[in-house]
DNA sequence: CCAGATATTACACGTAGCGATATATCGAGT
DNA sequence: ACTCGATATATCGCTACGTGTAATATCTGG
């Protein structure tokens, strides 16, 4: 990661965090809903110890904020802030993962 | 992270610890040499401690082997089950990705 | 021959990731 | 109405990863 302290920049967030941010750019939810939404487009599904641990430092961090929850439930929404983060984040991420696999056909 | 244990499935492997697999994707290289190709094509520079770390879990869970070191220099080159590892990480990576980038469109 | 780049090791700290556990509520079926 | 499983979140503790820093040694250029 990290949002280390405050800052959304310097080291950059787990991949699970990620995975919160690129559920919630599909539109508000809720951390149960993110789990399966999540598993659904990565394989991978999250505890709720990393689930909800990843959610409270995102949301310190202001890349994610709360909507008012209805008692049971508190879905979550990305702030500004978090797509623009999401956005040169995940751009980065797609410029990487080709190269590597470019280097990989080559070897 | 985590190539925890041993085995390199269960949670994925960190940013840090991919970087080197991408960068050893390459052709071999000893750490200081990975050091400075990683600034380059991702902009961020692992500090000693989190490469020589990195390098140490890599090697144990297998995804990476030394080559004979010069005494001073101890290249280290990707293992097949490493190479098969990355691509079908960058591969989930690169698709996660988009999809993250087409959601952000959207909204 | 001296300074700076190269190259690695070791150590300690903070904290993220994660499983396990606990708790409570909702919906579907009987 | 009752029960069972799914839904939904909170909390705790362990492990180990990421990181900076310091120490060490060697090689190279001026």
């Amino acid at each position: 990661m990290a949002v280390r302290g405050l800052e959304p920049e310097p080291g950059g967030i787990s991949e699970q965090a990620l995975s919160i941010l690129i559920s919630l750019a599909g539109g508000p939810k809720h951390g149960y809903a993110m789990i399966h939404d999540i598993a659904a487009f990565s394989g991978k599904r999250l505890g709720p110890g990393t689930l909800y641990g990843a959610i409270a430092r995102l949301d310190r961090a202001g890349l994610i904020e709360a909507l008012p929850s209805d008692g049971r439930r508190t879905p979550y929404r990305l702030t500004p802030a978090g797509a623009r983060y999401l956005q040169a984040e995940l751009e980065s991420l797609r410029r990487v993962a080709s190269l590597g696999l470019r280097r990989l056909v080559r070897s």
